[in-house]
This record gives C-alpha cells, structure tokens and sequence, in this order.
DNA sequence: GTTAGCATGTAAGGAGTTACATGATTTT
DNA sequence: AAAATCATGTAACTCCTTACATGCTAAC
C-alpha cells in the first residue's frame, strides 16, 4: 500500500510528459520550472528514476541524439563499457497514471508542494480538471483560514506582539492566494481564449 | 558533527524557556504557536525530547500540579508503577543552547521554516539580535528574488502560461514578504514604544 | 593541460510521519 | 459505563539530503 504523496515521483513525470529527458536535464528543468520553491539532488532523482523504471511508468533509452554527430556517439558508444547518456520516455502506463495523478482528489492533493506541481502542469491537462483542482485549493485554503481565525480570536490576549505578527502576516499571505485563485477561476469560467481543452488531440493511452 | 537543522528541537526549546510543561502541552502550543504553518505529531515530540534530555538541555521533573489535588497525586503517584506526567525543564546549559541558535547567522538560518521560528520567539530576545534575523532574512529573499528574475527572464518564452503565472506569482510572494521586512526592520529601528531590549532581566545562564 | 560543466550513480543518515499500543481521567 | 480527551510512548517507514565516487567532454 504506502501513500506514496511523492512530490518528486509527480514533477518527473509531468516533465516527461513534455519530452524525453535524461537525468541530468531533467533535474535543471525540475529545478527551474518548479525550483524557485524547490530543489532536488541527484541523490534522490536517479533511485527515483529507477523505481518509475521498475513500476513500468518510464522506459530507458540509450541515448539517441538529435543527428550531426553520429560518427562520433558510434565512435563511443560501439565501445562495451561506456558510460551513455540514459533517456527516459514516459510509457503508456506512464502516462495514464499522471493523468490519475492529476485528477486525484486525495486529502493531501491540496497541499502547497502538491498543489505547485498540479499547477505546473496545468497546460497538460482539461480545463474541467484545472478547475476543480484551483477550486479544491481554494476551499482547502478557506479551512485553513478558518482555523487561523478561529485560533487567532482564542489566543488573541494570551500572544505576544510578535507571535501575532506573525500570524497575522500568515492569515494576509493565505487571503492573498485566495484572491489570487478567484482570479484564475474567473479567467478559466469566462474561457479567456487560449486555454486548450484537452491537452493533446492524439491521445488516449493505449 | 550532523548538521542539525531541528525546527522542533529548536521550537521546543523555545517553548520551555516561557514556561515548564509536559509533552502533550508542548505539542498543543507548537501546534498554535506555530501550527498555522506546521504541524508536529508525538511520534517525534516524544523522541526529540528525549534526545534533548540526553544531551542535558533539559530535565525531566515529576508533574508537581499546582495545588489543591495534593490528596490524589499522592494517592496515585505513590503506587510505583505509575504513568504520571513528565514535566519538561529548561536547564541552563538549554538556555546557552538555546541562546547561541537565536543568533546564529548560518547558511540555514534565514530559510522559511528555520525563520518563523525564530521569529515567533522574538520575543525573548533583544533588539539587536532581531535587527541581524530581520536583516538576514530580507538579504535571502533578495537573493532569492534575483534568482528568480534571472530565471524569468531566460526562459519567459519557452515556458508556458500556467508556468510562467506560477512563477510570477511566486515573485510577487517573495516581494510582499521584503516589504512586510522593510516596515519591521523600520519598526525596530524607530523604537516602537513596546519593544523590550533585553528578554529578561534576570537572566544570565549559570 | 587544467578547470568547469556534463553525466550517473551509491551509502549513510536526517527529520519527520503513520499506525499502533497502552493506560488514566473527565465528561456525558 | 461509554466516549472523549488527556497522556506517553515505539517501530517501521518515507522522502529526501549530503557526501562521496566515477568518468567524459568542452572551453580556456
């Protein structure tokens, strides 16, 4: 069983969706597309890579390049022993279970790492399920503000100036992502043109 | 060595220099305290308190209650075999301890988690200390914001929308949190009337 | 010809969580 | 007397990091 929440496991795959990807890029774009909030070590993307391997959601590759240089990969790469560049290439299984990922509407799908990733993906994906996921988040944010307000009326006398501060600041950062994702659902309601529907005409996983 | 971050040891540490409490206390008040961001469960109170008990930054002491009950804590905490509650102490080693980590200027001192902590106990202690972690934090989300408009600007056309809103949205996040820093920095250099230069006069660890 | 960056990995460990196990005390 | 909540703990596990180890390839 396990919950298997795994932030990073969801990244590369999303990633993978785009294009085939080695290791070593794969962990620049990881740390660019999301890693303004986030950054990843080798040390836990390439196991991580093995285990997608072993589940039967990536393949590996030797690496093919674009062209030009065929001499010189053949050069190299007739060679038994060399060390070749790995590329992994999202497979059907793959991709039907990050388009389970992305629909999943688990207890922890609203968490903030959780959510960031969903929303990176977001030009992957329908926009009913960009919906519901911006609306999952939003509703999971207005319990949390609850609560802070909730804990804060309780506490008020018994905190110190800075304690409050700090929760204050907190309950203004939450109200702000709300306003922010009230836009975004607006935008995506009122269609807002670009917004594909589907994220790939030719697909369907099998 | 082992780098030991430990927002809970810290946390904790915090906590008990305000006051003595038992363990599920302890947890109730970080969960308030702090909780709004994040929450701790026992399976790691217990052990961290242990550790830190080990380590001689704290004292274990037989739950005295406060008065009245006297009858039935007799009573009951005469029978050998008894599950009484376990009072947690500050030592003054702890209190050294605890001090040297409130001005601690370390590489991982300014981020997220490590910050709120500090942060909240602020309280405890003085001006210039609170001036240095006000000041560290903002030069590290300064940093982090040059980054992030480096990154911006790199990749602006090859990213798509919804990654491009993640990030920018980031961005402002981060800026909000520099003028948020900006106004306490100028707070505790203007006086501010209520802010006490020195945690607590009879103070001094020993 | 040496630094810098590309590329892949492993072993050990850190910091916490979940699920479980137990029992006392207070409320209903 | 049942249910809630107070109170303390342990074992196994998760997910990730650090530090190490290796070797190729391009640039200076």
């Amino acid at each position: 069983m396990s919950r298997r929440s795994g932030i990073l496991e969801f990244a590369v795959l999303g990633l993978l969706r785009e294009s085939p990807m080695h290791g070593y890029e794969l962990r620049k774009r990881l740390n660019t597309s999301l890693g303004v909030f986030r950054a990843f070590s080798y040390g836990s993307l390439y196991p991580c890579l093995k285990t997608l391997v072993q589940r039967g959601w990536l393949i590996e590759e030797p690496s093919s390049p674009p062209e030009a240089d065929l001499e010189r990969e053949a050069r190299s790469a007739a060679l038994a022993g060399r060390r070749a560049k790995i590329v992994y290439r999202l497979t059907a299984d793959g991709k039907e279970h990050l388009e389970e990922l992305l629909c999943q509407t688990g207890p922890d799908a609203w968490e903030d790492e959780h959510f960031r990733v969903r929303f990176a993906f977001f030009g992957q994906t329908s926009r009913d399920v960009r919906m519901r996921v911006l609306e999952g988040r939003r509703s999971r944010l207005e319990e949390r503000l609850a609560k802070m307000r909730a804990s804060l009326a309780r506490t008020r006398e018994r905190l110190d100036d800075y304690t409050l501060e700090l929760q204050r600041h907190g309950l203004e950062s939450v109200e702000r992502e709300v306003r922010w994702l009230n836009e975004l659902i607006e935008s995506e309601r009122t269609g807002r043109g670009r917004g594909a529907t589907s994220p790939d005409p030719s697909d369907d996983t099998a």
